[in-house]
DNA sequence: CCTATAGCCTGACGGC
DNA sequence: TGCCGTCAGGCTATAG
């Protein structure tokens, strides 16, 4: 669920809390999660470390220490970051805690253990972030370069193609759906079958849903005009009132409305 | 190379 | 009351 909105404000709580400070020590409840090392590595590369800066990238949170060792977050679904004086706030489901050198505590949360941490020497040891696409909210990510990626090799359904991240960063099932919808395109489309308008408004759709998700988007509120919402609340097409059909696209649920996306 | 699918993982929820 | 099956969704690994 956290995409590319989601983790921005991830990282934004992260810029309010946390950053600027240093490890004291790294807590590790749920070894699982750690990949690319083991959890005594872990803890022994960052501990001491000072958290200096952090950005985002496709659907990962990428903070830089002040060693040449980065500290990767990915939110799996339902993965949170949670700010805290002492032990006796620690919440549920905390996987990794880190003490700071100011002793409030920085917990990764996540339910379902499908979230992932890593220590790093840099980003392109993460094989996902070495091939990640183009971020659809850069200047670099033209018309020009959409339609190019859209002409290649595609006999995918259009929402697979939204979805991979190798295409394009940070896009999930949910903001997919929303895109498809307010472009009034049908997500099981081949995508070799959109034409030039179509393409160009796919385009347009992309950024608008994203930029206008950035500034309200967290776990806990998704906009209730969102078809995901709407069928999650028992109503039908925000447009036309007409029941929401659901099928598979992807491997991922995905809905839409029959009458309004073609 | 490209695409599709199974599996990971466990809480929430509905049915009985 | 409580058991059980299903679903959710990011990604990766594997199959076709």
């Amino acid at each position: 669920m956290p995409e590319l909105p989601e983790v921005e404000s991830q990282l934004d709580y992260l810029r309010r809390t946390a950053l600027g400070r240093a490890i004291r020590k790294v807590s590790v409840f749920e070894p699982r999660i750690i990949k690319n090392s083991t959890a005594a590595a872990f803890r022994k590369t960052l501990t001491g470390r000072r958290l200096v800066s952090a950005y985002r990238r496709g659907k990962y949170l990428i903070v830089d220490t002040d060693r040449p060792r980065v500290l990767i977050l990915h939110f799996g679904m339902g993965g949170d970051l949670q700010y805290y004086p002492g032990p006796k706030q620690r919440p549920r489901f905390t996987r990794i805690e880190f003490t700071l050198d100011n002793g409030y505590r920085l917990a990764f949360t996540c339910p379902r253990n499908i979230c992932r941490v890593m220590s790093v020497g840099s980003p392109s040891d993460v094989p996902g972030l070495r091939q990640m696409g183009p971020e659809p909210l850069c200047s670099n990510f033209t018309l020009t370069v959409f339609k190019t990626m859209m002409g290649t090799g595609v006999s995918r359904a259009i929402k697979a193609l939204l979805m991979d991240q190798k295409r394009i960063a940070g896009i999930g099932n949910i903001y997919a759906d929303q895109i498809l919808f307010e472009t009034g395109i049908r997500p099981t489309r081949k995508t070799s079958d959109l034409d030039a308008r179509e393409t160009g408004r796919l385009y347009r759709s992309i950024r608008r849903v994203l930029k206008d998700a950035l500034p309200t988007a967290s776990e806990e509120a998704l906009p209730s005009h969102y078809i995901y919402s709407r069928d999650f609340s028992g109503q039908g097409c925000p447009d036309c009132g007409r029941p929401l059909a659901k099928t598979r696209v992807g491997g991922r649920t995905t809905r839409y409305c029959a009458g309004c996306q073609r």
